[in-house]
DNA sequence: GCCGTTTTCGGCCCGACTGTTTTCAGTCG
């Protein structure tokens, strides 16, 4: 059991409490404990044993007795019962928006509907609009939520939503009368997926912008049409919220907006201490009713004491703790990058020359580049062999001598294979640049086995960093079952760097992890991964992940100048213990 | 079910939109 499948369990809980229709403060408590179990740098295994479960914020005893119980044996009397009292299908239904808890009771209770299967029939023979409280607007609703569910299972990549949201976001703005606007919600906060998109938009007329936003010719349908919110859903499926606010409200709209849940309640608790009242509105003094922020976010956060917080850090993740002493970190931005330490060319299984590659990191303003193809045992992506990999340093060499402002790194990525050995002897591996190790097969092996490979790679004295060190594909392949806190101390210990692979469906480590290797002292490398020189802009996806994981340029090796990193790796190799 | 610089009991974040209602419940974020 890990994480998240008891974080799973705890969100399941608390849909079945919805339905049974139990106090809302007790669902509150199992979503809050869901949420700050899945997001816990820290593995619960290791916290139960030591019965530090109670100091996790959120869980009290009720909820940590329950977890012992589930992590020990694998199963949960309680939630157990909640099943045979509930079906536990029924969850599911209030994924259909539209349909909350309330009436997926109520058609369970009414018509015998368990499953998605049931409600589709149920919809297609009319039966839902006859049920007390519903009518033929509701069932039509939720027809259209049940379509709509099963186009969005996947959610958007952010090289998907970020320029769905810049393409309406340039359709509106200078039109007339639209002020201010931006994303907010979870993309705002670059989560690394997310389900749908919302625009925050002032507006001193807000008929005309929603007028404007509900006609773009990709909307297919428009689900709401209020004063102050619209939505639509575009023929590709996608829904985009609009919310339009008076020009003086932007500022505590957007922090209300941006999230994430878990942050503003907390920002709010916050305020009602304080005597005041938080909504979208603005920061209020209950006495007397009066409004003392509302322009700018940094308005609103200040007048609840705090520093403005960046969106990135939104989690309830330690933000406000920071924020009150003045410890918030200074978080690595974009431009703090001077190079990429893992692109591929067409020698290997990329498809830009070298030389594009060179050209494109150069147009971003890059001081470097480690070209770092794939190495002998990984032939099916057309890895190098020792002689291949000498001619391609004749190629480096000679763009070195060409280039005075640029440095082109001779790397490799190399193969850990199923016993933690890489491609080439010491002998060989010393004459590159810089090294990166990734494992690329053998993901069905157990736990042990695979952390112990993984170790072994880090304490490698000729091993840079780290490739994608959990492995996972968003949508498609799960991480490594793999014992990451040994991983991360290893790395510390060693002074291996970690990869946060940018690659937008990677995205490896994640923010979570980022966050406990960072407190162990691991260092980072942020690297594309591309296979194209146009991948390599994929590296503002990694940037956005490695904010939320509270990195700051310090913690990243290629933010150094050249010579910084030279010397970094120089102490790297000698100052580890024999192998 | 959680939590405590007023509390170990009694609180727990806030408002808009929709549809089915004649004053509000359910849903959503």
């Amino acid at each position: 059991m890990d994480n998240l499948e008891a974080a799973d369990v705890l969100r399941e809980i608390a849909e079945l409490l919805e339905i049974a229709g139990e106090s809302t403060f007790r669902i509150r408590a199992y979503e809050r404990a869901a949420q700050v179990i899945r997001s816990l740098p820290r593995d619960i295994n290791s916290l139960d044993r030591k019965g530090e479960l109670t100091e996790i914020p959120g869980i009290g005893k009720g909820i940590a007795a329950k977890l012992h119980e589930f992590l020990t044996t694998g199963e949960m009397e309680y939630f157990e019962e909640l099943k045979a009292k509930i079906p536990e299908s029924l969850a599911e239904l209030t994924h259909v928006s539209g349909l909350g808890p309330k009436k997926a009771k109520l058609v369970y209770d009414e018509l015998g509907i368990v499953g998605l299967d049931d409600l589709r029939e149920a919809v297609s023979e009319k039966k839902l609009r006859s049920l007390p409280g519903m009518g033929a607007k509701t069932e039509a609703n939720i027809a259209r939520g049940l379509e709509l569910l099963e186009r969005s299972r996947g959610r958007l990549l952010l090289n998907e939503a970020v320029p769905a949201a810049e393409i309406f976001i340039d359709y509106l703005k200078g039109e007339p009368g639209v002020g201010a606007l931006e994303a907010a919600g979870s993309l705002r906060r670059r989560q690394e997926t997310v389900g749908d998109i919302d625009l925050l938009c002032a507006a001193d007329d807000p008929a005309d912008v929603a007028e404007r936003f509900c006609s773009h010719p990709e909307v297919e349908r428009v689900t709401a049409r209020g004063e102050k919110k619209c939505s639509i859903v575009l023929h590709s499926g996608l829904q985009i919220d609009l919310r339009l606010v008076w020009p003086g409200e932007y500022g505590a709209a957007l922090q209300y907006f941006t999230g994430s849940k878990a942050h503003n309640i907390r920002v709010r608790e916050i305020a009602v201490k304080r005597g005041l009242k938080l909504s979208e509105y603005g920061v209020f003094d209950v006495s007397n009713g009066r409004r003392l922020a509302a322009a700018t976010e940094a308005e609103v956060y200040g007048a609840l004491g705090l520093p403005w917080i960046d969106p990135a850090l939104r989690e309830d993740r330690g933000e406000l703790e920071a924020a009150r002493i003045g410890a918030l970190p200074g978080l690595i931005r974009l431009e703090d990058i001077k190079g990429d330490l893992h692109v591929h060319t067409v020698a290997s299984d990329g498809q830009s020359t070298l030389r594009e590659m060179v050209d494109f990191a150069r147009s971003l303003g890059y001081a470097y580049i480690a070209v770092s193809d794939h190495a002998l045992k990984l032939r099916v992506a057309g890895g190098l062999s020792e002689a291949e990999f000498e001619e391609q340093w004749r190629e480096v060499d000679a763009l070195n001598d060409e280039l005075t402002d640029f440095r082109v790194l001779k790397a490799v990525e190399l193969n850990i294979d199923n016993d933690g050995e890489v491609d080439f002897p010491a002998d060989f591996l010393v004459r590159y640049d810089v090294t990166t190790a990734s494992i690329h097969g053998g993901f069905g092996q157990d736990r042990a086995r695979l952390t112990e490979r993984m170790v072994r790679a880090v304490r490698h004295p000729h091993i840079d960093i780290i490739g994608h060190p959990t492995g996972r594909v968003l949508g498609r392949r799960e991480p490594y079952d793999i014992d990451l806190t040994a991983v991360f101390e290893a790395a510390a210990e060693s002074g291996t760097a970690l990869e946060l692979n940018a690659f937008p469906d990677r995205l490896d480590l994640n923010d979570g992890y980022l966050m406990e290797a960072k407190k162990v002292g691991c260092r980072f490398a942020v690297n594309t991964d591309a296979h194209h020189s146009g991948q390599l802009t994929y590296m503002r996806y990694g940037i956005d992940i490695a904010r939320r994981g509270w990195l700051e340029p310090d913690n990243v090796i290629n933010t150094f100048p050249l010579p910084r990193l030279k010397a970094w790796l120089t102490g790297l190799r000698t100052s580890r213990p024999p192998f």
